[in-house]
DNA sequence: GGTATATTTCAAAAGGTGTCGAATAATCGA
DNA sequence: TCGATTATTCGACACCTTTTGAAATATACC
């Protein structure tokens, strides 16, 4: 996972795909607003397709992302439970420190 | 820090600074279990002491941890405040899409 | 079936990363 | 000061990543 988001423009990736739309709902929520995603998102970064796709590939194998198609188009959506998993690792990481220190 | 915390040796090193010694505190808390810390890492982790440096240099840039000096040896602990910034980053991620899905 | 749109796969170039050994620096004890 | 211990810097090499364009695949519409 942090392979994952320690690429810049994945981490764009995955930082968007929350704020567009929640975890869980795909990110065609607002068709107004985020019409495609792998294409749309290659455009906000300035990235070839192909290359938006192999990170979107990266950010599924990690978990953090799940991908579904409707029509033409492939959705990305934030997987819940991989953001409740970092959430609870880093948390419960920093109650055991502060168990220790002071 | 996802860089950093993506390569498995620097992962490994950062949990094990974690459970051995709080966030905060120095690595030699407890001398008797853990002695050195950049020469034993490097024994646990079966790596040669300058690719230890090498990670531990890398996780400092991340302000991951912070390192000192007493004598010899190098004492390296997690910085505090990464780690709790690392909690809240992801905490409130995962509130921001509790919101809005479901 | 044919064409247009959206995405993926593939091969290749460029640059970055992880690892080690040898050399160097810092510290302690005699 | 000398030698031993500990850690860092440097150079080199192998491997991995990122990126792209071209070709292939999937879908929709006619």
């Amino acid at each position: 996972m942090f392979k994952a988001l320690s690429n810049p423009h994945r981490l764009n990736i995955f930082m968007r795909l929350i704020s567009c739309c929640g975890a869980g709902t795909g990110c065609g929520v607002d068709p107004e607003k985020m019409k495609t995603c792998v294409g749309q998102l290659g455009q906000d970064l300035g990235i070839v397709p192909s290359t938006v796709s192999h990170h979107i590939k990266e950010l599924k194998q990690a978990s953090l992302i799940d991908i579904e198609r409707d029509g033409q188009k492939i959705f990305c959506r934030v997987d819940p439970a991989t953001l409740k998993a970092l959430s609870s690792f880093f948390v419960e990481l920093h109650e055991s420190t502060e168990n220790n220190s002071g």
